[in-house]
DNA sequence: GCGACAG
DNA sequence: ATCTTGTCGC
C-alpha cells in the first residue's frame, strides 16, 4: 500500500506558542540540515536507544545501550526535566531534544551509534529530531519511527524507499520487521549511511516494530514514569 | 472543502 | 505522547 504525506504549514502555525518565531526556526532547521553527514559507520557494536515519556510537563527521558552482538544491556540512564514547548509536528526537537541530550550525557559509556524514536532527514526541512541530535552532538544517529511524517513510500513492501514528493530525493526506507508487525520507518540522522542504518535496525528488531535499544528505553522511561508525582 | 500530521 | 475497560489473539 502506497502512502504519501506532506505538511500543512498553516496547521503548524496555528499550534505554535505565542511569541515563537516559526520562520526563524525553519531557517535554523535548514541551516543545521546542511551539516548532516552521510557516511558508513566505522563501528556499530554498542548501540544506544533514546525515548521520552511524560507526566504532565515533566519529561522522563531514558537512554539504554545494547550490545548488538550479545543483545544484552550494557548501560542505561534516566533523567527528569521540565518541558515547556508543546508537541507540534515538524517541531518535535524543540520539545524533546534537550531531555534526550541530558539522558545521553548521563550514560557512563559512549555508544558507537544512537537510535532515536523519531525521524532523521525524513522531515520537510530535513531536520527531524535524530538529525538535529546528530548534528548538534556530533555523534552517529539513526531515526526510527512508527509512522510517517513526510514523504511517500510503499508500506506493503518488505522494504521500500521513502521519497521526497517535492524533489524525488530518497529520505529513508520503510521495512517490515516480521509478519504481523507494523512498518518501521528508518532515516539517517547524521554520520551514518542509510544501508548501515537499515542493516543495524533489522539486526536489532526482535519481533517488534522498534529495535531493541529504543524498545528498552521506552520501557525504562515508562517504568520510571510511575514514580513521578502526577501533575 | 475538510482532514491528516514523528512523539 | 496521554486519557482509559474490557476484550481479541497468539
Amino acid at each position: 500500500m502506497r502512502i504519501a504525506r506532506t505538511i500543512n504549514e498553516n496547521y503548524v502555525k496555528s499550534r505554535v506558542p505565542r511569541g515563537f518565531n516559526l520562520s526563524a526556526a525553519r531557517a535554523v532547521q535548514r541551516r543545521l540540515s546542511a551539516l548532516v553527514v552521510e557516511k558508513p559507520l566505522s563501528e556499530s557494536r554498542f548501540v544506544a536507544g533514546l525515548d521520552v515519556a511524560y507526566v504532565g510537563n515533566t519529561a522522563v527521558a531514558a537512554a539504554v545501550v545494547v550490545d548488538s552482538i550479545s543483545k544484552s544491556v550494557m548501560d542505561s540512564a534516566i533523567i527528569y526535566t521540565r518541558v515547556d514547548f508543546p508537541y507540534i509536528p515538524t517541531l518535535l526537537s524543540f520539545r524533546e531534544l534537550k531531555p534526550m541530550v541530558m539522558a545521553y550525557k548521563s550514560l557512563g559509556r559512549t555508544p558507537h551509534v544512537v537510535m532515536i524514536d523519531g525521524h532523521g532527514i525524513a522531515h520537510p526541512y530535513r531536520l527531524g529530531i535524530a538529525a538535529h541530535f546528530g548534528v548538534t552532538m556530533r555523534v552517529p544517529t539513526i531515526g526510527v519511527a512508527k509512522s510517517l511524517l513526510y514523504g511517500e513510500c510503499d508500506v506493503g513492501a518488505d522494504a521500500s524507499p521513502i521519497l521526497d514528493p517535492a524533489t524525488g530525493d530518497q529520505l529513508g526506507a520503510v521495512i517490515r520487521c516480521g509478519a504481523g508487525v507494523g512498518p518501521t520507518f528508518i532515516s539517517v540522522g547524521s554520520l551514518v549511511s542509510l544501508p548501515d542504518a537499515v542493516r543495524l535496525t533489522r539486526e536489532l528488531c526482535v519481533s517488534s516494530v522498534m529495535p531493541l535499544p529504543i524498545l528498552m528505553a521506552h520501557r525504562l522511561a515508562n517504568k520510571a514514569k510511575k514514580s513521578v508525582k502526577p501533575q
